[in-house]
DNA sequence: AGGGCAAATTCCTATATAGGACTTGTTGAC
DNA sequence: GTCAACAAGTCCTATATAGGAATTTGCCCT
């Protein structure tokens, strides 16, 4: 391991640790670099590069701090419902099932088939009907964390719950859009006959870029007007 | 501008004049260093900046090479129809019109107010049905480079077209989807009443990251599958 | 001809150093 | 009290240098 890599993840660490907080300021270049044992120009590089990657901003002259919402508007898009006037339309979650399943398929690819899965299974009810179907897949090692947290929480963005609660924020996510025919479950979990529909798979990274958890997200052919919104 | 700034530059414009093409290998970091009269450090700086870009590719103990095709599979999303066994149906475009228009709107917003713009409009017939509206926004600068281009290279993939024909390749692409109402003038020329319909957005930038075209695709409610790949 | 070794070439990591640019707080003149 | 000048702290750009790691090349030997 580098010099620059060990630097990198100290202060990834020092962030994921709770050590330093949103906003808050990073030691200067030089005292890094004393502690560190390094020169100012490896610390420098380091910052640039955890700053590139969104983790932190540096600001010329005051200092270098911690961002805030690592994932921005920017990143990830959502899956909306609005009406006529481009209002959003109310929706309401529920959480139909959590377990651990044994199946493969992508998530286990991407989680790694080492280790178990779970996955949280979820419907989505827009003005008075059930629209969406979601799967939320997380390993079984981040998820026995998820023991003391309220159950209501899983009705929450999922994302921003890992964030908030395990202290688990997502650094990055990849996202595909598919239109094309629903699998036969999916079409019985939302009432519809043999139809095309949405299909939106994400997957999420943590702040050292590992695999967090793999979402797919589907929907039929709407009666509302479906907006896919950064 | 910094020396920094300029070593990128200098290097984006020999790629761009044609003078280093795809698989050529640049100078050595030496060579460059003395060549623009800077430290090997700036010349190292400026390298690892432009291959994390995409635009070259550096190979330990061999050399920096000048990458393929810049925009790879990973970095944009492609519409396609395909049947239920998932093959690709045949598509065939029309150029239905290429016109300098005066009207305001997300492309003048993006290509800059300044200058006139050009918009090309295309009518995709898939399976012998005519499925998508797309319209692309170039700048008039630009498109006149187009004048000694053959008219039916417009009815292939532009962004394509561009980089080989007028050696405008594209860096990156931003890309939005919705899936809302049409407006109108698209209702018609797809041949469909007010139905909510697919829009895909995109915004293509050149090497030097400056606004490059404008592309917006719009599809009615599919009588094939469509999907939207990578 | 082919194998093996050394040298040259190339990119990679790291250090030490110098000065510039931006921000913030303090001091002093008015 | 207000404003200008200053100083200190911070990040930013750039240089020169050293050695290490990966690859290619040339040469010698068999």
């Amino acid at each position: 391991m580098t010099k620059l890599a060990r630097v990198c993840d100290s202060i990834v660490a020092r962030i994921e640790s709770g050590a330093l907080r949103e906003g808050d300021r990073l030691p200067s270049e030089s005292q890094l670099a004393a502690g560190f044992r390094v020169s100012v120009g490896t610390v420098q590089k380091a910052l640039s590069r955890l700053a590139h990657s969104g983790l932190i901003s540096r600001e010329h002259g005051r200092g270098t701090f911690v961002s805030g919402s690592r994932i921005g508007a920017a990143d990830v898009n959502y899956l909306r419902f609005r009406d006529a006037e481009g209002r959003d339309l109310p929706h309401y979650i529920r959480v139909t099932s959590v377990r651990r399943l044994m199946r493969k398929g992508p998530w286990s690819e991407f989680l790694g088939a080492q280790a178990g899965h779970i996955r949280i299974e979820r419907l989505i009810n827009v003005g008075g009907k059930v629209e969406i179907y979601s799967e939320f897949w997380l390993r079984e090692t981040e998820f026995r964390r998820l023991n003391g947290v309220d159950h209501g929480a899983l009705a929450k963005n999922l994302r921003v719950m890992l964030g908030q609660q395990l202290s688990l924020p997502t650094l990055r996510v990849d996202q595909w859009i598919r239109f094309d025919r629903l699998p036969q479950p999916v079409l019985r979990k939302l009432g519809l006959r043999d139809q095309p529909g949405f299909i939106m798979e994400m997957r999420g990274y943590t702040l050292r870029d590992q695999p967090l958890f793999y979402h797919k997200v589907s929907a039929g052919p709407f009666s509302h007007n479906l907006v896919i919104v950064r």
